[in-house]
DNA sequence: AATGAATGAGCATTCATTCAT
DNA sequence: AATGAATGAATGCTCATTCAT
């Protein structure tokens, strides 16, 4: 009985295994400049072992995106209940929560938005692209719930929370996308920190009522 | 020497049919989708021919996104130079622009964002590279300019106008591209439009001075 | 003792349980169609099982091949061996046995005929390959008995048996195949019935002496 | 003027030599055996050249099955054409005349053959397809014209003059495979010629009606 | 200026087969 | 006896790019 178990962990750290391979090769050379067999090598496997993991390229990708979106999704998470923080707060805590996510690991983040926006998407199998999409939903949930938070507290002005979460989602893959296209035409230093962080700010003020007073509320 | 002349500007008509030609076939099938043989067909001319007025596909997908930040480029300056409005107006102004370029041409505009922030640019020839460059340059110093007017006005908060610009900018990508993949997750209305909209009234809101009553600026 | 014959049963059973999910498989893919992962899923073994019975897939689909030429051997001696029949009736009834094997499992027989005259057969481990020769010197010299038989009761023409059961042979393989391609050119009827009818008829009636002149009759 | 000519000629030889490396290389490895690669190295050519001129590897192999239908239908044609014989003995050389086409290529014979018998036809572009279609029935057409004219010369039985050239050349296939199966289960001296003599031979008598001195027909 | 023809260089994917357990 | 896991070895096909004419 824990032959089997056994090999269920084992079979789940090979997986593992060639999803750290594939991140390490896909972030230095991108999804198209990445072979199978680059992978493969990488992982200390044969190319065939990869599709006894993997449906094929695109899934493997997709699955890295998952995880990617997951660290992501937990991050969220953690601002968002943190009980702690009022809602303005939150907003400020959110960008040092994204700014950790691309610090952790840069490039595969830049890989996971390219692929957000790709043309790879559509190809998906049903199940995963369905597992992708729980993921975003949860995300933007998440950042939602701050803003739903704010209005309900009557500290931030009734916007819609969701179009609230696809600004705030919006301008965190924006500018990192900016950042390193930005990077390409013109190797500067980081400005994605204070850049976030001024995004944030921005947003955080744009949507806060004035305290006012009287309890006359603001447009 | 008029005959120069004439050849000139027939090569430049050459060269516009082919990019004319390479806008149709990339906005239908993408960049990688679509195949030099494809673009040529389209361009009625043979592929060798294509090869006489653009170094590689890649300097040819360049091109358009050159022409595409032109388009920008103008339309920022419109709204900048416009002097009958107020720097918060023209907040406004630059979201409805945005959006304009969008819906003139959808599809290349998200490739040219794809693009931008892709594998691709890494192998472009300097002159071109650097024109791109110059382009994204001048947008972003367009939007600067903007917020440059508002603070030496002491309506907007005395923030870095290039950070505000990178902000506008990497919201607008952000979110044609986010709409893009929410379409494919999630085929739904379009919620471009709207969002955008709110997103620059936040932005507004966010970097405009209250109107103090006594003159004593607010933080 | 038991126990060992009741491992060879067993083994034999295993045996008959690859060969029948392989024939299903087999008739419904063709040989490069059928994968011995599906023929294992099909026997609900593991691959690696069936290369404990069979050396190779080559070997598998030759072993079905066998049997093949058992069903039809036991048709063409039940045929030759009916004490009933003359000769030419025998003809007459070979033509319908054959179609039987036909009918009974057109798609084997089409696959094992294909087979017959395939490259695999190179590649056969010479036991395997004994025994499909075996088959067929078995069947020929049953067909070429009745001939025989004709010829030495002087109501048939002195030809070589055995040519003439290689022609019976090929007619029957020649039109089942040719019956499948014509199908596949140019979907029809079912011709291969009547045809094969005729075309024993006509093969009797080209070996069958004429009735000779002194009031012996023919058939 | 000359050029497109000049131009148009060779790249009809071009083609036939890609025709000729095809056949050279299909003869010796069979068609799974051969690969594209081999094929194009064999006419001294790139592989992706070969697809310039055929549209993937099943039509290179149709077009070689195309031309040996114009060879057995030239032949055909002229048995079937020839005003100096009669009927009967049309059928005698229609079998010379097949064994020649055997002869003159009889690895490219079995090849096509086995290829009419197979999978792989499935597969073809209905353009190829219609042509081999339109080949095959011009050869049975042929074949059926000789017993046609035996039957309204009222020398023949009034069979379907169709069913009669299915049944010809079936033989013939089922023949050409077969001595093919047989000289790999036991290599032997070729017994093709003689058995296909006896075959049209056979086939001869059993279509010819009796000459029945007073008109009253036979079965 | 234009192109027909050719190709080099890749690459994802399949599958029969093996072997440690 | 049975198999889960792994893989070596292939291979058909594509496409950006070049160059003689």
């Amino acid at each position: 009985m824990g032959i089997a178990e056994r090999r269920e962990r084992e079979k789940r750290m090979r997986r593992q295994q060639i999803l750290d391979a594939a991140k390490r090769v896909f972030s230095s050379k991108g999804f198209s400049g990445a072979t199978v067999e680059s992978i493969a090598e990488e992982a200390e496997l044969s190319p065939a072992t990869l599709y006894l993991y993997f449906k094929n390229k695109d899934e493997l990708y997709a699955s890295l995106n998952l995880q990617m979106l997951e660290v992501l999704n937990q991050k969220i998470q953690e601002v968002s209940g943190n009980q702690g923080l009022a809602p303005g707060e939150k907003i400020k805590a959110l960008g040092e929560a994204l700014y950790q996510v691309y610090e952790f690991d840069p490039l595969i983040l830049i890989n996971v938005l390219q692929f957000q926006s790709s043309e790879a998407l559509r190809d998906l199998s049903s199940e995963l692209l369905s597992e992708i999409k729980e993921g975003s939903t949860t995300a933007l949930r998440g950042i939602a719930k701050i803003f739903q938070q704010g209005i309900e507290e009557k500290t931030f002005k009734p916007h819609n929370p969701i179009a609230l979460a696809d600004i705030v989602w919006s301008v965190f893959a924006g500018l990192v996308l900016w950042e390193e296209s930005k990077r390409t035409l013109n190797p500067e230093k980081n400005f994605l920190r204070p850049t976030l962080r001024l995004a944030m700010e921005i947003i955080r003020k744009g949507v806060e009522l004035p305290p006012s007073a009287n309890g006359i509320p603001g447009t």
